[in-house]
DNA sequence: TTGTTTTGTGTGGATTTGAACGTTCCCTTG
DNA sequence: CAAGGGAACGTTCAAATCCACACAAAACAA
């Protein structure tokens, strides 16, 4: 496994074969983190044949590797969502910040799950008297965080890779909502489909916003415009604004101005 | 390096470097605020090493520096939530981690809101293939952080001072459900009414919970013996497993006794 | 046997740590 | 209000520790 000519891939999907590995990782999530020297006197090996298992269990994201030692992956460092945040972040945070001028004391806001919207929620962070209704349990964090701000939070069953609820029961319960401003997030632009996304159940739920909401703002930035799309979320003409850091494509940009979406560029 | 006898939370000397900024922000959560000299003897490095880790920390936005020492960040508006997870966080950690044994894997768990049930949440952390379901935002937080763990969160409006939904959405969303144990926190015991809470609305959800489970138990530090209660919220026989830190007062005793209650000390 | 995989050892490079030293900040005293 | 003492802070540098790579020995399978 020296060189680099296989792929590693081979061991990420299953379990590892070696015996040792598996009783390392056993071991790692009883203690949450050990030491090269302990590990080598608990298998009774040296070190080096320790620190060769960890970098295979390393490159198939089992462990993290530290200094003296290993431990679980999640770093103290970066809480789950900013590792997320980290794609895009200047582009995403100018957006957002862009976003903010949309945004009225007083109003109810319906923030999508999403990590514009999640620079979003941080960016309002100094707006006072603002009702803020999502189904994203980061986003929910972020607003308790924010004094002088009721929160109204979307609940069901959370998908564990968008620590949101899209379910049926996150549908009906926005259905009571009248929001003065729905703001999403969006996985791909496309001149004649519109927004599009990536999955089904996201899709859906945001789809059911959209006749609820007064006014509809989608932010995204520009690595979107030349994505492949996959469900048809909303059509231009749903969009009241789009906030964006480059200028869109000629298509996109005519589609737009036809159905009267508002482009903001920061 | 040491043997391990001890618990893993006091980690031994030496420990890998990222083992140490978990324990300190472990502690920070605990105290509120440490000092430089206090760390480095915790810890037994120098000072020098506990500012480089402090700045570290810092910069990932995680803790505050102060003259003098390091404490949590959010500056003057301290929310009554994290005054509240600080009140007697020794005594609770424990009873989590006693409350752990009461769990077993592939279980499906209701926690509600509470600071002794978020310790549990934590302490949950290693135990895969579990079901949680919860009306705290700081619980749903904490669980998605835990690989193998599925959430169902109960939505609504969401308390400001407990960061939880109480309301009529989230007690008919948990109704759906038959959990295997359902953990409560409790504002205070009687021994004539039971157990009781502090706020209506907290404690009608709580009520909400009880008929669903199919084993209830209780988690809270000896402060909450001699404390007046005001609404009730379960009798003695609603509840299977009393988690506690001290020995009972004689009348709870016997009502724990009398109406089948196990009583588990730590 | 031969070839492959795994393990142990040595070396150079990188990271971390602790002590020393000059600077900054806080608080008391005049 | 100013000055001064002292504690805390950041920086620098040497020592210790840890890591990755290379190569040889050992274990294993064909």
């Amino acid at each position: 496994m020296e060189s680099m000519d296989m792929p590693a891939r081979t061991l990420s999907a299953r379990a590892p074969q070696n015996a040792r590995l598996t009783t390392l990782l056993d071991l790692l999530e009883q203690r949450g983190q050990c030491s090269i020297g302990e590990l080598a006197e608990r298998f009774d090996v040296s070190e080096e044949t320790i620190r060769r298992d960890v970098r295979q269990l390393e490159q198939a994201g089992r462990v993290q590797k530290i200094h003296g030692g290993v431990c679980l992956p999640g770093g103290v460092l970066e809480p789950p969502y900013r590792q997320r945040l980290r794609d895009q972040a200047e582009a995403k945070q100018r957006i957002a910040e862009r976003a903010v001028a949309l945004v009225r004391p007083g109003m109810t806001l319906m923030l999508d799950s999403g990590t514009t919207t999640l620079w979003l929620a941080r960016a309002l962070g100094h707006v006072r008297d603002l009702t803020v209704i999502t189904n994203s349990m980061e986003i929910a964090a972020q607003v308790l965080g924010h004094p002088g701000q009721r929160l109204f939070v979307a609940g069901g069953a959370i998908d564990p890779d968008y620590h949101a609820a899209f379910g049926s029961e996150a549908i009906d319960y926005c259905r009571q909502f009248a929001p003065d401003l729905t703001v999403l997030s969006m996985g791909a632009v496309d001149p004649v489909r519109g927004f599009l996304d990536f999955d089904a159940g996201e899709a859906a739920f945001k789809r059911s916003l959209l006749p609820q909401a007064r006014r509809v703002a989608v932010l995204c930035d520009a690595t979107k415009f030349d994505k492949p799309g996959f469900v048809q979320v909303a059509r231009f003409a749903d969009v009241h604004d789009l906030v964006t850091d480059q200028t869109p494509p000629a298509e996109i940009a005519a589609a737009a101005a036809a159905a009267g979406t508002a482009i903001h560029l920061v």
